[in-house]
DNA sequence: GCCTCATGCTTTAGATCTAAAGCATCTCCC
DNA sequence: GGGAGATGCTTTAGATCTAAAGCATGAGGC
């Protein structure tokens, strides 16, 4: 009689991400697209820097995916890569004055236009969401690393 | 306090979104991807077809990407599109024999692997989520309706 | 000091995606 | 009729994405 519930989850979980998305798409600095978005917004939180493969862990974006998305970035004069000279292999990003200006204000405002997609949704839910959706990640998490095994 | 609860389930769906889709991904029949797939088990619903506009309501696709999916869907022979003589805008999709074939076993199959993504999730929260994204969605869905307006 | 393997980033091919413009065809209203 | 606007699909440019291979550099064992 429950049977199936997690499939239905799955299936309203798509549908209300991709009804945020595009709001959370239409919220970011003009000029920008939301992954460049968001690795600036990450930079924007480490004042000394990141690695591609530190920032691809926290983005859950692959580090294929990064080099494109930060030579766009770079050629815009947003961030600046320093070599590691005693590891040749990595590269240090940074924002550079002009990428900081302009994601400074950005971040709070998207912050607030995510608020305001919620408005609508009774405190207590918006509560109970993100509680859940916590121990949903952990429990995929979990999962997903189990599931590396040979076994 | 509670400031901020929303952009945190927004961050934690997305967290939960993508940790989940890579495994929606592994499970489709090989040979296609997930927005075909998708496609293909619309059409298996619908013994009688459906045109671009309704399948991109249903997927939410936009139409464009629709030609694309479809045009690689057609060169494999798994689907055919018929035109409509009184309205010779739009076409009518059909699963080719081949087709129907092919996704006859793969939805269940699918169905079963995302059950299993589930598994370690207790009973109870998945309800509370099926339901929660529910209001979740249909919030979202009369907002954004709403935006439209000019006011 | 080499060899082997791991690590960090780049590249490639192919598919998708957004946003916007474009092309037919239909509808409606004067 | 004929034109204005709506509708259904396609096309375009640019960005992203997956999956997999590739390249350079590091680290550890012998």
């Amino acid at each position: 009689m429950k049977q199936g519930s997690g499939l239905s989850v799955w299936i309203r979980l798509i549908k209300a991400y991709n009804l945020i998305l595009p709001e959370a798409r239409r919220s970011v600095e003009p000029g920008l697209t939301l992954p460049q978005f968001d690795v600036m917004a990450q930079l924007h939180r480490r004042p000394d820097g990141m690695t591609f493969v530190e920032l691809s862990r926290n983005l859950l974006v692959s580090a294929g995916n990064l080099t494109g998305i930060v030579q766009r970035l770079e050629r815009e004069r947003l961030v600046a890569r320093e070599t590691n000279e005693s590891d040749r292999r990595s590269a240090r990003l940074r924002l550079t004055t002009e990428g900081r200006r302009r994601i400074a204000a950005a971040v709070p405002r998207h912050a607030r236009d995510i608020e305001k997609v919620f408005a609508s949704v009774p405190r207590g839910e918006v509560a109970q969401l993100r509680r859940l959706l916590g121990n949903l990640a952990h429990a995929l998490d979990r999962q997903t690393i189990t599931r590396g095994d040979t076994r």
